[in-house]
DNA sequence: GAGCAGGAACTCA
DNA sequence: TGAGTTCCTGCTC
């Protein structure tokens, strides 16, 4: 999800998270090698292709740049496939890709390849099919609508979606510690705040991000969110610091090598 | 005085 | 039973 040119075997891992099927996947994976392959510097002509045909864009396709460019030049070539995301209207796939034996049959070479784009259309129908739905799934999972992704230039629509992919990283993360139904342990929340250094670096900051390091810089700040979070006004950092002590014997939590105040290390740093 | 370390008893899901 | 929470004593900076 993080950066924008990751290629299927890595969206067969992400896929799933944000509510691609493994079928759609599995598909995208075939059409690609059966198709060509294009590379990020041919991004801004299919962007400009984009425009031109009126495809709207999901973020989800974002996830997956060369397959972003895969779907515009799809419209390119079958613009009937095109349809806009705000309408998000499942189509019917057919139920199977033919295969057809042109040498067994003699087809002339014309024939041939009117057989094979035939073929490839109705491959690129089931997958457009595929991830348009796969998009609907996902929009209802993280309670957007369809609209949100909808963008005029590709200017804005390559700021936008890279704003989108961070928000729904954010989502993920917050979904993962508070919609899973368990109890949000405190290491968690620490690592919630170090994450979002925007809102609460002045609380709480990494000294070294790599190694794990952090530093509490308002630990009256800190217990009061953590006092919050569980419901307990009577929070303060000398409890906190006495359930982040409990984490040294469990090997999640410890203090650095050069110990400080206020200063504590992640044993195993994200 | 604030923070650190750790024991012990307690609550809660 | 696990994961804190609360209270405590003693120590260091």
């Amino acid at each position: 999800l993080e950066s924008q040119g990751r290629r299927l075997s890595e969206g067969a891992v992400y896929g799933p998270r944000i509510g691609l099927t493994e079928n759609s996947l599995t598909l995208m994976e075939r059409s690609r090698g059966s198709g060509e392959q294009w590379d990020l510097g041919e991004t801004k002509p299919n962007m400009e292709a984009l425009e031109r045909g009126g495809l709207y864009f999901s973020c989800f396709d974002m996830l997956f740049t060369e397959d972003a460019a895969w779907l515009v030049k799809l419209s390119e070539a079958s613009p009937a496939l095109a349809l806009p995301m705000t309408r998000m209207e499942s189509r019917e796939e057919p139920e199977q890709c033919p295969v057809i034996d042109s040498q067994e049959q003699g087809l002339s070479p014309e024939l041939e390849r009117q057989v094979e784009e035939r073929s490839l259309e109705q491959v690129q129908s089931m997958v457009v099919g595929e991830v348009l739905k796969d998009i609907e799934t996902a929009c209802k999972l993280l309670n957007i609508t369809p609209g949100m992704l909808v963008c005029t230039t590709p200017a804005a629509t390559i700021s936008h979606f890279q704003e989108l992919p961070g928000i729904i990283n954010e989502l993920w993360s917050e979904a993962d510690s508070s919609c899973s139904g368990q109890p949000i342990h405190l290491w968690q929340f620490l690592r919630e705040l170090l994450l979002k250094p925007h809102n609460y670096g002045r609380c709480i900051r990494w000294l070294n991000k790599e190694k794990g390091i952090f530093k509490i810089e308002d630990s009256a700040h800190v217990a009061r969110l953590w006092g919050l979070r569980k419901n307990r006004p009577a929070m303060n950092y000398d409890k906190l610091s006495r359930s982040i002590r409990q984490y040294y014997k469990k090997g999640i939590i410890r203090k650095p090598d050069v110990s400080q105040r206020l200063v504590y290390q992640f044993v195993h740093p994200v």
